[in-house]
DNA sequence: TTAGTATATTAATATATGTTGATATATTTG
DNA sequence: CAAATATATCAACATATATTAATATACTAA
């Protein structure tokens, strides 16, 4: 939580689970980069990841393994909704298809 | 937030103003970085500092720099409070007497 | 004013963390 | 099985952050 981007992803996890090929094109950073972001945040206990398919679905956790987890989570959902990068964060996010983001 | 000593000097402002010298006995590190992390918090707008003659004390703030504090540290005040370190540190906070541990 | 005490600042260093590109591992599909 | 796609991992590097010791500043009291 102290790394700006994992703010970013949480704050996109808030509204639908994704997958590491969406955040990659919402976020506009390396692929491995997301994956390393994604890591630290399920090794903190903050998010799970879903296997579906050829996808890994991340989505928040609801604190199977951070006790924490529900209270941190509640405070980020309070803060930064008017922040303009997240709502363009999230404008992205919606309009976002995984069908043809992922794939080339 | 980021830092654990960070964590723990919020942990321990939220049972009772302190001042550096306080901290620094308390927290069993350099004076220097003390005010290393002081400083962090007070550009955070978490704590606020108070003169009180040769001391300045350091407090929560109540978010007259942040908007998002008292949230925050309403989120820090769940948490860690049985967190062997963090019960530690307070034991030997309310101990501490200001006038022995400061003045050589 | 001088001496003593509390705190802040600085510079040097050590350590941790983020980023990138390349590669490896799965999974799906033909 | 081979090809294509999604994700993870690794190593190298860059950057940020914490720590320490030394010094500067500010306040208090004699």
């Amino acid at each position: 939580m102290s790394d700006p981007i994992r703010v970013r992803i949480l704050k996109l996890l808030e509204k639908k689970r994704m997958c590491v090929c969406e955040l990659t094109a919402v976020l506009k950073i390396g692929q491995s980069n997301v994956s390393h972001h994604l890591k630290v945040l399920k090794e903190a206990g903050l998010v799970n990841d879903k296997k579906d398919g050829l996808w890994i679905d991340y989505e928040l956790s609801r604190g199977e393994y951070n006790r924490y987890a529900p209270e941190i989570l509640k405070t980020i959902s309070k803060v930064l909704n008017d922040n303009p990068e997240i709502l363009e964060d999230i404008k992205m996010s919606t309009k976002a298809d995984r069908e043809e983001i992922c794939k080339k």
